[in-house]
DNA sequence: ATGAAAGCGCTAACAA
DNA sequence: TTGTTAGCGCTTTCAT
């Protein structure tokens, strides 16, 4: 009868009985197998198989054991950085036996909320959050009440929480003055109507970058921003290259808020004719694989998504030792410049900088 | 005391007190609120407010309630088609309140079983996986042990589980059939020393593509395999291009797994000087978002990754009712043709086709 | 309309 | 070395 595995199977006191023995011995077996003696040991061992056993997570969590289970809330697991960045968590908590429970939240704050309670109530063993917005009391709560967090893609600031991030504003700076130094002088960036902070960080540097040289950052840095959420991203990109265009003056580049949006605006850009680099430059964001590949092959930042997962992962599963102090990694951005940018075609009509 | 939520909070215990009421009238207020008088349920829901009450997932699970944790098993969540496929489920669980608890198995058989048996032990309300390989008693037994199991990428056979899956012979045979119109007669089908079913019969609808023309398939198609496992695939490709130019006689079109593999013989095939698709086509698979831009933009073949999962998430979603019959859904995948495929510019040295 | 009590599968004292 | 026992937080009869 109870062969193989039946549909509910009965647990540890099926074992037990099946061994002769009783239900703690069972536990001792899989918790303490030192302490039992061997015969007995082996003839549990022999039960365990013989009715197919499987220890019940649930009851174990109940009795108050960590559970093996870690959130993830990032803003797309279908973006290909997000994705990485998951697969760096999974791999890390692998290597604990600890499973990722994923979500997205697009940007929505109800709907991390929802993801948050979720996983709350499952008990987690800790959660990696990408937050949405820059107040973080419902994370502090989270961890006052028990479940450790982790940041990514987010400073810290003075919370009493780790984090792991990547320096958005260095990131930011780099486009820009990259593109400064080629002699552009009106650039736009490609952001969203909602933006995470990654990205107005990276405004914010391109922003620096402008001052720093000695231009005046309100004329020669155009704010666009398109719809992202009911379209897909490279379509919103695609659509938001006719603003582009009829901006006037017109910008001589564009910086990308991810190289996905850079597709869509390279796409938009070839459809309308206009040529990269030639008429206009193009700058990216993540470096992700294909860029490289891309006609032209994109000028981008890189950042290493997969770490930044892997690490944010080995902080949370760190949460648990007694001496743990919260810690801030921030990564450094590298520019990698391709073939989508070069110098502007014609003089600026933007006006020159002032000095350096 | 019990102020905010403090790092044990009680759960139900302490509402009821708080409340005045017994915890089974706290239950009765969460599952059946239309029983409790108006009045007590008011005050106990102010009381779970108060305490910041959260239900406990474990518990109710052990009490035998369904688990909201679906799992997903696939060959990488970092792989943009897996993550759309991932997003799918996800979304489509969202809407039944449920969360994703996703694992990557890298073709490994030890970490299939691994995710596996995890998932088993936390008792998740099913699974849906791309099975590694052809033996699915594993899974069966999974199922009858009372996990529902849907399988995706995988036809079902004449087991009795669900799946959902793309015609990948159709998929393989049409973008053979293309290549064949346009004059070729040696195609390379780049593939994995160890791959997945879907590669195999991918590459088996080529097979198919040349018999039907009339050619001899053991001349025609040109087996390449690469180590996939320890170099990232793409780099792996770019690695595989060297075999695939010394080839004798060499080939004028290949056939890549996928888009990604397609990456890596670009860059592979640009760094060696051969022009695509001039001297060689190329051609994809899975139609990801950056296809269309790449240089030249890829021929590939288009599969609906997102709706495989979403699907598949739904079908697992109804087996819980109590009429339900196991289904097979079968997507239909489409070519796509772009610019990097082409006539060869060279006469094929291999036998012509004996008839159409 | 509300409460008392049993028990899901497991662990951890403690007893024997 | 092994067994007994008391819950973990919750749902669910079954009283009241």
């Amino acid at each position: 009868m109870t062969e193989g595995a039946g549909p509910r199977a009965g647990g540890m006191r099926e074992v037990a009985r099946a061994a002769g023995v009783s239900v703690s011995t069972v536990a001792n077996v899989l918790s303490r197998p030192g302490i039992v003696a061997p015969g007995t040991r082996q003839r549990v061992e022999q039960a365990i198989q013989h009715v197919g056993y499987v220890p019940s997570g649930p009851a174990r969590q109940l009795r108050g054991l960590p559970s093996p289970l870690v959130g993830s809330v990032t803003l797309d697991l279908a973006n290909p950085f997000f994705a990485e960045l998951n697969r760096g968590i999974e791999d890390r908590l692998a290597e604990a036996g600890c499973l990722v429970l994923a979500g997205s939240t697009d940007l929505r704050p109800d709907r991390e909320q929802q993801l948050l309670d979720l996983l709350r109530q499952q008990a987690v063993r800790g959660i990696v959050v990408a937050p949405i917005r820059p107040d973080l009391t419902i994370l502090l709560k989270l961890r006052q009440a028990g479940t450790p967090v982790v940041l990514v893609e987010h400073p810290r600031g003075d919370t009493d929480l780790c984090s792991v991030a990547v320096d958005d504003v260095l990131g930011g700076r780099l486009a820009a003055e990259h593109l400064i130094a080629l002699g552009h002088r009106r650039i736009a960036y490609l952001g969203g109507v909602v933006e995470s902070g990654t990205v107005t960080r990276r405004r914010e540097g391109a922003r620096q970058a402008m001052i720093a040289a000695g231009l005046d950052p309100d004329a020669a840095l155009i704010d666009l921003r398109m719809p992202i959420h009911p379209p897909p991203l490279i379509d919103a990109a695609m659509l938001a290259v006719q603003r582009l265009l009829t901006a006037d003056p017109p910008p001589t580049a564009v910086l990308c808020l991810n190289d996905t949006a850079a597709i869509g605006v390279l796409q938009g850009l070839a459809a309308a004719g206009v040529r990269v680099p030639r008429d206009i430059s193009v700058v990216g964001y993540d470096d992700l694989r294909f860029a490289a590949l891309l006609a032209p092959p994109l000028t981008t930042v890189s950042q290493p998504a997969y770490r930044l997962g892997w690490t944010a992962a080995d902080l949370l599963l760190a949460e648990k030792e007694p001496d743990h102090a919260h810690r801030e990694i921030m990564f450094q951005p590298t520019l990698v410049v391709r073939s989508s940018t070069a110098p502007p075609s014609v003089v600026s009509r933007a006006p020159r900088p002032g000095s350096a």
